[in-house]
Parts: structure tokens; sequence; C-alpha cells
RNA sequence: GGGUAGGUGGCCGAGUGGCUAAAGGCGACAGACUGUAAAUCUGUUCUCGAGAGAGUACGGUGGUUCGAAUCCACCCCUGCCCA
């Protein structure tokens, strides 16, 4: 009776039905959406910040053509890492893609760990509407972080109280948004609308222990199938740029390649780095109390 | 055996009589996050307590002192040097 009732609902609501999978990194959720899509005629959309670039492949455990099992996946693989990508370009572009799959009759299933792309692309949250404007950031970068903030406190005081004075990436956008921008900050960022889609989330995770081993076997695995020679091509093509030296994985190991660190210092480092990004992610996904969690073992949870 | 430097909170490390539950760093844990997000930032971190507060703590045991991580004695342990 009242499951119907439910159905009935969400049937009047007639929003486009999506299935989201987050979770850590190293969770499984690869795995586990591929055979989900095989199961109920799925397709999928990675929400991840850095599978969108070419080339970011064992160290970002980007799943191989084989592993995909024929299961077409999107938003991986779509620019060179020298681009300037954001969380705005992508919630576009995963919406098109979103409703591409619908027409087909598929179900989109959009797997991954980058909190702030589920957010603008399936929360009820909107970007406010101020493209990055990338000569005005390396400007603003050569100011101090007073400069940052007494800057950002002139042209808008009330925003600059919601942001910490050390941020400085976040004073940057800040000023970005109130300079090319016609609001405040509070008014352009309290833009929130309701979301377009109707989610299932499904989270995916193990025991924190469980996790950090798996974490730890993984990076073992990624030196194995060649983690230092995919860095040092990358080094090759596209030479220090930031999204190579900010990435877990690249960062250490081209800290060894310049022999500041040793190997084990590395691979160690890595690890340490990559368990703390899952802490992170945890942290934000936590957040969403929508999120139906998987746990494994799951004679350990409920 | 002799000499010498040392033993401080999970780790590293400052601290030479009261302002010390003990700087700082690391690690760990928790949180934030509205177009750089695998980025960036914040908080907590001896025990009990909501709190005021109480208890325990600087290798060990004794001692000096109103008061000791800090001074003294003896003992144990570690590094280095000489035999």
């Amino acid at each position: 009776m009242t499951l119907n009732l439910t159905t009935n609902l969400q049937n009047i609501s007639q929003k486009p039905k999506v299935i989201a999978v987050v979770g850590a990194t190293a969770s499984g959720k690869t795995k586990y959406s591929i055979e989900l899509a095989k199961e109920i005629n799925g397709e999928i959309i990675s929400a991840d910040s850095r599978l969108v670039y070419k080339g970011f492949n064992i160290v970002c455990a980007k799943p191989t053509l084989e592993e995909r099992q024929g299961i077409p996946h999107y938003m991986m693989d779509i620019v060179e890492p020298e681009e300037n990508y954001s969380a705005g370009l992508y919630s576009k572009a995963a919406k098109k893609i979103i409703y591409d799959i619908i027409s087909k009759g598929k179900t989109p299933i959009i797997v991954g760990g980058t909190g702030l792309y589920f957010r603008l692309l399936l929360e009820n949250y909107e970007p406010p509407k101020v493209e990055p404007n990338y000569d005005y950031r390396k400007e603003l970068d050569t100011l101090s972080k007073n400069e940052l903030y007494e800057l950002l406190k002139s042209i808008d005081f009330d925003g600059a109280q919601s942001i910490n004075p050390n941020d400085r990436k976040k004073l940057i956008r800040a000023i970005e948004i109130v300079k090319f921008g016609d609001k405040s900050l509070d008014e352009s960022r309290s833009i929130s609308a309701e979301s377009e889609f109707d989610v299932e989330w499904i989270g995916r995770n193990y025991p924190r222990e469980e996790l950090y081993e798996r974490i730890n076997k993984r990076v073992d695995i990624m030196l194995e199938n060649g983690m230092i020679e995919e860095t040092k091509a990358l080094l090759e093509k596209h030479g220090r740029i930031p999204n190579l030296t900010d990435t877990i994985g690249y960062h250490e190991i081209i800290m060894y390649l310049d022999k500041i660190i040793t190997l084990d210092d590395a691979i160690e480092r890595l690890k340490q780095n990559t368990r703390r990004y899952a802490k992170r992610q945890l942290t934000w996904f936590r957040k969403n109390k929508n999120i139906n969690w998987n746990c494994y073992p799951e004679t350990k949870t409920k």
C-alpha cells in the first residue's frame, strides 16, 4: 500500500531517474557499478575530477576497456591534462549525457568520488554563474593571503566573513565572483534549486581498517602495473603542469624521480596521502543523508 | 672497564626550580567545501567530566624544597669515543 503510493508519487514528479554510486577511493565502486549496469541496462558516467584527463590511467585507477566489459563510460579521457577543467564544465557536460542515456531508454549510473561534482550535478546546488578567469586568478595569486582577504573585504564585507582568511583558493574564487558577477557572494551562493533528477544514492564502503588495507594493496599493484613509467611518460609529454604535480600518485613519484625521496618513501607517502584523501571523501559523503550505504563485510554492519 | 652525550606525551623534539598537562613538528581523528576539489582550509589530540574541576605524567627509586621534567644520590637503559 505504502509502496504503491511512493511509486505513484515518483511517477507524478516525472523527474528523470538516475543512480549515483559514491564512496571513497578503493571501495569497489568501479566493479560494483559495472555489474549494476549489466544488470539494469545502464550506462556509466564518471564523476571523478582526475579521470577526465587523458593519460591519467594507472595512477588514477581508470578502468581499462577490458574491465568496462562493453559498458559505455562517459566523462573519462575528455580533455588534455594541461586544460583548465572545472566542476562547472563537468556538470554541464554530464547533464547532457544523462539525458542522452535516458533518451536511449537506459539508466544513467553516475559513479565517482568527487563530492563537488556530485553536488553540482545531482544535489540542489547551482554554482555562481561566474566563469573562471584564469588570467585574473594568476594576478591575484601574486598577492599575500592578507592582501587577498582585505581585497575581498573591501568589495564584499559580508561575503568575506564566510571564508577562512587562510584559504587562498577560496578567497581568489570569491573575489572573482564578486568582481565579475553582478551579485554579492552570499547572493550568488544562495542560489539553490531542487534537484532535477530523481536520484537513488548508493554508497560503497568498508570498515576503516579494511579500506586502508585495500588502499595500500592497490598502490602496490599500481607500482607493478607501471605507475612510474606512466608518470615519466606524462612528464615528458606535458611537463610539470599543476594537474600532474597536484595529483596524488604523480606528486609522490615525481618527488622520487627528482631524487628528493627514496622510492620506499614515495610509496609510503602515496599510501598515506591516499588514505587521507579517502577520509576527506568520506567526510563529504557522510553529509548526504540520502545515501544508502552498502558496507562490506556485510556482517559487520547493518 | 674508562670517558662522554642522552633517556620528555603514538613518534620526533623544545623545555634547567613556580607563568608547564608541558612550545613546535609529524601522525591520527573530526569538520568545512556553491566553476582549481586527488585541490584548499579549520578544529581536536593523557584519563574522567557537559562544565567548573579532579586525577595521573617527563627511565626507576629515594632525597632537597613551600614548590621539581628541571637540583642531589644511587640504580636501569641507549648512542658515540677510548680500552
